[in-house]
DNA sequence: CCGAATCCATAGGGATACTG
DNA sequence: CAGTATCCCTATGGATTCGG
């Protein structure tokens, strides 16, 4: 079998590690995190309020993770008063973009998503 | 903190299963999956070649993830010679679309994921 | 305020071998 | 051909507690 269109380098490959995939973006609330520094640069303790079901340990770690793969910065701030800032790197936010294309398409099938899923836990 | 545009119903609700978010397309293989069936129906063995690396359980698997999630369809034919039959239903391949928008946005940006990855390793 | 350290539970993926 | 059946094992997420 062929595909069209190489998907990136070859995600067939091994090399390829599926953390970078396109759609598997990191972990579990990467997503969510990325779409709370959409407006702007944002302090740990600002991230948790939206994200309040997130424990500090597991932000902590969504937050490295981004870190590492270069969508987020991290800026430590001389003063302590203005705390730690993230935000989202030149990179991170033009990820943006196919992030919320990706969004959009759940919104409108959102109902048809939920119909499928209840349908095969009725059967 | 507060987002211009509601995410799908809700995202930061607890009702959202993750497993539907549009950036989580279901399991690790899921996205592979769904690009080997664009051209077309397949059969698991037609399958297995793309997805060598994939046991067939595994595949099993996330296939059954995909038709519980109305992404993909699952027929058996009445002559056993025809076999079994996977293809995408249209909510499946309405999907490809904002998928293959990620899929260009990370072949794009690959060389910068890339970076980022090993500088970090480096460090 | 911003995490780190520890411990725990589970699920997901994988290897291997076997069946209708 | 199209899966099952086991068994294992690590990674991830979560609760809780502690530190700079």
């Amino acid at each position: 079998m062929t595909l069209h269109r190489p998907l990136p380098p070859d995600m067939f490959d091994e090399l390829c590690p599926s953390s970078l995939l396109p759609f598997r973006f990191g972990d579990k609330w990467a997503a969510l995190v990325m779409r709370c520094l959409e407006d702007g640069p944002r302090r740990f303790s600002e991230l948790r309020v939206p994200l309040a079901r997130v424990t500090p340990k597991v932000l902590t770690q969504s937050l490295r993770g981004l870190e590492r793969g270069g969508l987020v910065s991290r800026t430590v701030h001389a003063d302590p008063k203005a705390g730690v800032e993230y935000a989202l790197t030149p990179l991170g936010r033009s990820m943006l973009e196919p992030m919320n294309a990706a969004c959009e398409w759940a919104a409108e099938h959102w109902d048809e998503l939920l119909d499928a899923r209840e349908r095969h836990i009725a059967t």
